[in-house]
DNA sequence: TATATAATTGAGTATTCACTCAGTAATAGA
DNA sequence: TCTATTACTGAGTGAATACTCAATTATATA
């Protein structure tokens, strides 16, 4: 019996959020410039998040939760190993694209002091999806010889990353960049001669 | 006809900066306490660097300078392509480990707002020679289709970040995830049946 | 409709910190 | 040795800003 938060203006502070860390930086973003463009006063952004490093680890754990649903919606299931690593490239690369700012606040958040570490865990929660599959494709052996499953899984975000960048820089080039990267990351991955029948 | 600056002092500077970043972030770790711990008082600071901001563009270049060197030092001119990228990666990878303030720094600078286009081209300028070879190799055909130099080096560097983050977390198996980091990358970036005879 | 509870507001506060500057000390060159 | 020039010092200053709080407003429930 009271008056409910809004989701609507928690949504809009991490909003302006990212738009100001995006473009000035974690620490040149004052809260006060947070709360005008989300269009609230400066203390309600406090009945939110109880201070700035809660709405940095706040919206940490949202923006890696926006990836991972991009990634892995409609992630064939069925599939064979290749096409199940090629939808989750094509995804990571579109969502990058088409999300700059969220991109990257995340790659300064990833570097920054303040997350926790349960923020850190919380962002890997919603890839364990993800990172079975990998450990099932170790398994069965079908990648290059005792790979440990975590440079797997961050070599393809590296080059999904620089592939973005290059993207980015020549837009045009789009295209040949997405499969190149991937056939890279691919080739790296998985023993020389499987010309034929990946799993 | 005058007072000198002294080398040593800046030198001072540059590593309690280094130190502090790497403990507290670039905005955590304020030029009183920086100048503490390089033994000077807070004016003299700003007689070497003009703002703060002057301090780490500095440092970053210095930085860049650092791994530069590591990296082409007894660099094999002579030998083939592998040859030469495997002498890199195991520099790189040997800076990082014996090194991971000035790493940890540099993963900070390189996302930070701070960084000027002028520190950010010099930076680069101390890594044409390897940029140069890249470019040779790609006019020879060796590599993948169509890959452009810029994918390649970054491969390098983020899977050698990679492997370094790896080996730091499990330093018994350090010999063998050099190894195969390097084999990833290689096979990932050269045609597939070249089992011979690379150049 | 009445009311208890919680959200909202925005001016105010306490702190932090990059940078200054007047006084002092060192040194290169004459 | 003398002196012009610059480095060095550290207390002081002004600006920025994360967070508070008393007053006000909205709303869920009875």
């Amino acid at each position: 019996m009271a008056r409910p938060r809004s989701e609507d203006k928690r949504n809009a502070i991490l909003e302006a959020a990212t738009r100001l860390f995006a473009e000035r930086g974690l620490t040149d973003a004052p809260t006060s410039e947070i709360s005008k463009q989300a269009g609230i006063a400066e203390g309600t952004l406090f009945t939110y998040f109880k201070t700035k490093d809660d709405l940095i680890n706040a919206l940490y754990r949202e923006l890696k939760l926006e990836l991972a649903d991009a990634m892995m919606s409609d992630f064939p299931r069925k599939k064979n190993v290749r096409s199940k690593l090629r939808h989750v490239w094509d995804r990571y690369l579109n969502w990058g694209i088409a999300n700059p700012k969220q991109r990257k606040v995340l790659a300064q958040l990833q570097v920054s002091e303040v997350l926790t570490k349960e923020s850190k865990d919380a962002g890997g929660a919603p890839f364990v999806e993800f990172q079975t599959m990998i450990g099932d494709a170790i398994e069965q052996r079908l990648f290059r010889n005792d790979l440990p499953a975590e440079l797997i899984s961050r070599s393809l975000a590296t080059l999904v990353e620089a592939t973005i960048d290059l993207t980015v820089s020549k837009p045009s080039k789009a295209d040949k960049y997405r499969d190149s990267g991937f056939q890279m990351f691919w080739a790296g991955i998985t023993k020389s001669r499987s010309r034929t029948s990946y799993k």
